[in-house]
DNA sequence: TAAAATCCTACCGTAATGGTAGGAATTAGG
DNA sequence: CCTAATTCCTACCATTACGGTAGGATTTTA
């Protein structure tokens, strides 16, 4: 489960991103908007200002804004500052490796093998999606409600097996 | 973070899908070769055999044994049955959604769109390998150790983002 | 009948999650 | 210079999930 604290973070830069040209946005505003918890909200844009992603002002007329171009803002980065790191083992984490004491050999270990392929399948989506793309996406859904599959959200077809859409 | 439980599970199935010949194996053996807990093991393996992947027989000469064909047993499912769901937002999965209470609309949520792609993808990745599959790339890991990438995987190249090789 | 195994219930310490409370520091406008 | 709005910071807290352990009842073989 994607922890609440990264939720609310993409909830928020998502509207942040939406209103760039409004100038600094209060907490209040946002957590109103998007219906989160105001005094935990406040945490979450001090954690992402402290990482550098959002400047601050302080005072009548401050608030939150971007830092940076939503070009450039990794999703996964987010998640990662946040909720620390998303490798599914220990032993599956560049940032903060540490062996699997039960396991004998690392490159021979079957869940390492099986969810190394799960993590990097990961990465390559939250890592590879920028702040920029999902407002797209979401203006895609937004309008094409009616039509086939928008963008990449195909299945990408690998062998049919007739289970895999009945279950989580 | 896969539990634990998870793990333990998925170590034993490959263990018991190698001593498939072997006759029911006690849990004190499989929990000595793969230092696991006995008595944490025991649970899940009763857990494995009420979800009908295991038989079990009791007194001396006892112990598990595989049910099924290797070749049946989808990794996902072992997943599922132990540690609950995987979807990663209560709104993704099939077998225990319920909605999100704070978003508004479910088809322009951006955390959902985020998520439902690593969502897919790791379900195309959990329940596309069997048993067997994974005993047969652990074979391969152990023997062409020197070789290049083994099967799949292969990174499956998209557009090369530099920095994805140097996080999580 | 003794020993080996599964089966079952209950418990338990630790840590993470999802917040809340309360106030200090800063700044704009009057 | 005063007031109100805002960010900033620290501390706390209730609930749950995790990773087991303890102890024994039941079944089966030899
Ligand atoms: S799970 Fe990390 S090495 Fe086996
Ligand atoms: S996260 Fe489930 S609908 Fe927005």
């Amino acid at each position: 489960m994607l922890p609440m604290k990264s939720r609310y973070a993409l909830k928020a830069l998502v509207f942040l991103a939406r209103h760039q040209a409004d100038g600094p946005i209060p907490v209040a505003g946002i957590a109103a908007a998007e219906a989160i918890p105001v005094k935990f909200l406040e945490a979450i844009l001090l954690e992402l200002r402290n990482s550098g992603i959002l400047t601050s002002r302080r005072g009548p007329t401050g608030g939150y804004q971007l830092r940076v171009a939503p070009q450039t803002v990794h999703l996964g980065d987010v998640i990662r500052n946040l909720s620390g790191p998303m490798a599914p083992l220990p032993c599956l984490s560049k940032s903060a490796y540490h062996r699997c004491g039960e396991c004998v050999d690392e490159t021979t270990c079957a869940v390492r093998l099986l969810m190394a392929d799960v993590h990097a399948a990961t990465l390559r989506i939250v890592d590879g999606t920028t702040l920029a793309a999902l407002v797209a996406r979401v203006d895609a859904a937004a309008s094409g409600e009616a039509e086939g599959q928008s963008q990449r959200c195909r299945p990408q077809e690998g062998p049919p097996s007739a289970k895999l859409d009945f279950i989580d």
